[in-house]
Parts: C-alpha cells; sequence; structure tokens
DNA sequence: CCGTATCCTAAGGGATACTG
DNA sequence: CAGTATCCCTTAGGATACGG
C-alpha cells in the first residue's frame, strides 16, 4: 500500500490545478499596468488623461494598449463624452469590479512588505 | 468652496498610494512565474526536479533564477540535502506564508474566469 | 540530480512625432 | 483631448550543451 504516493499524487493534482487558474488570472490581468489601472479605476470613472497622471510611469502607448486589452476582456467600458473637447471616459464593469479583492489583497501586502525592509 | 476639488484631490492621493503599494508588490512577484512557484511551495517543500514537474512550461533557466530571485527576498529557503545523489528543498519562509492568501485569491478569481467565459 | 553558460528570438516598453 | 505610428533598445524566455 502506499498511502504517501496516493496524498502526494492528490496533492500534485490540487497543486496543478491552482496553477492553471492563476496562469488564467495573469492572461487576463498579467503585465506591468493593467492591476495599477484597475486600481485607480475602482475609485471612480477616469479619462485618459486622468489615468495618465495616475498611474504613474506608464507611457501614452502602455495606457491605451492595457486599456484596450481590458475592455477586450469586458473589465472595462469606454465611453467617448460629446463634450468640447471631446473626453473619453473609463468605467469598471460590475465583472471588472469582481477583481476588487485581488488589488486590495495585492495592494495590502506591498503596503507590509515595505514596511519590513525600511524597518 | 471646492469640495469636490479636495475630495478629489484626496481620493488622488489614496489611488497612489495604493499603486505604489502594488508596484512594490510586482517587484517582488511580479513576472510570469513567481506565484505559481509560492502557490506550488504552499502545499508542502519541494525538490527542483518536482518544481520542473509541477510548474508546467517552465524551463530550467527560468525555474532557477526565479527560485534564486525567491530566495533574495527572503520567501523561501534552499536546502542542500546530503541524499545520494545529492537533492534540494526549497520551502516557503514564514515571511512567503503570508502571500498563501494572494495566491488563493488571484486562483479563485482565475477558476471562477474560466467558468465565464466558457459558460 | 541540480544546476550554469551560451546563443538566439520574441515580446515588452520608452521617446518622439504626428493625426482627428 | 485621446490616441496612433515609428523607431529602437531592453528584458523575457526557450533550447541546447555542459559541469559539479
Amino acid at each position: 500500500m502506499e498511502k504517501q504516493s496516493k496524498t502526494t499524487k492528490g496533492i500534485n493534482k490540487v497543486c496543478k490545478h491552482n496553477i492553471r487558474a492563476i496562469h488564467d488570472t495573469l492572461d487576463v490581468i498579467g503585465g506591468k499596468w493593467k492591476i495599477s489601472i484597475i486600481s485607480c479605476l475602482s475609485f471612480y470613472p477616469m479619462r485618459y488623461s486622468e489615468l495618465l497622471r495616475e498611474v504613474e510611469g506608464i507611457s501614452g502607448k502602455m495606457l491605451s494598449r492595457e486599456l484596450k486589452e481590458l475592455e477586450m476582456n469586458q473589465l472595462i467600458t469606454r465611453e467617448v463624452l460629446s463634450t468640447q473637447p471631446i473626453t473619453v471616459q473609463y468605467q469598471l464593469t460590475e465583472y471588472g469590479e469582481t477583481l476588487k479583492p485581488l488589488t486590495l489583497t495585492i495592494a495590502d501586502w506591498g503596503l507590509n512588505h515595505r514596511k519590513q525592509i525600511i524597518g
């Protein structure tokens, strides 16, 4: 009877299962900027130029590229407002809102980490 | 009195604050494989070759590179066992364990996401 | 078994200039 | 204001071969 082997096999299955799930998530919100953009929009809808200001370090090219991908994945909506001049409003969809816990968890850990390495 | 302006300014501060925290986290566990490796090791300590098997798709070069970085950030420990032949055991440090909620949140979202796009 | 070294390609990403 | 296009450099990452 290989009790241990069976247990190990079971855990490995769970392990691979989790890794696949993690991979799925990263496909959607991986990359350097997406989580930051989502975190920003979780406060309130923003225009392109606002995001450019808030997400420090991002370039215009990357911002529009990432926004397009987030829109494709139905996490945000893009709305052209007929102001003068025209402005564009981005906001989280209901589905995008489901990422809030994730962004908060990530931000929390980073906050604590900074304390750890400083202190 | 610009009530709205003041409020907005306050929120923007929180926003940038969060983005900085997110950036800090991604500095440590960003990249394609680190979260997967941590997720794996959260089940039990593993050897190099086990990880190579569990983390599907990773190459040997990337695995050792990522492990080294995780070790540098004190998230995992590397222990050479004097077996025959020599094996190397990796495991989460106590600090590394603090990432568990994060990996779980990410895995959960990915699991649900797969259901969404299939269903 | 546990890596490192080398080589090479593809993707990431910044700067700048330009368009509607 | 909200992007697109171009150029160009840097990093990610795979394959293979080799060393301890």
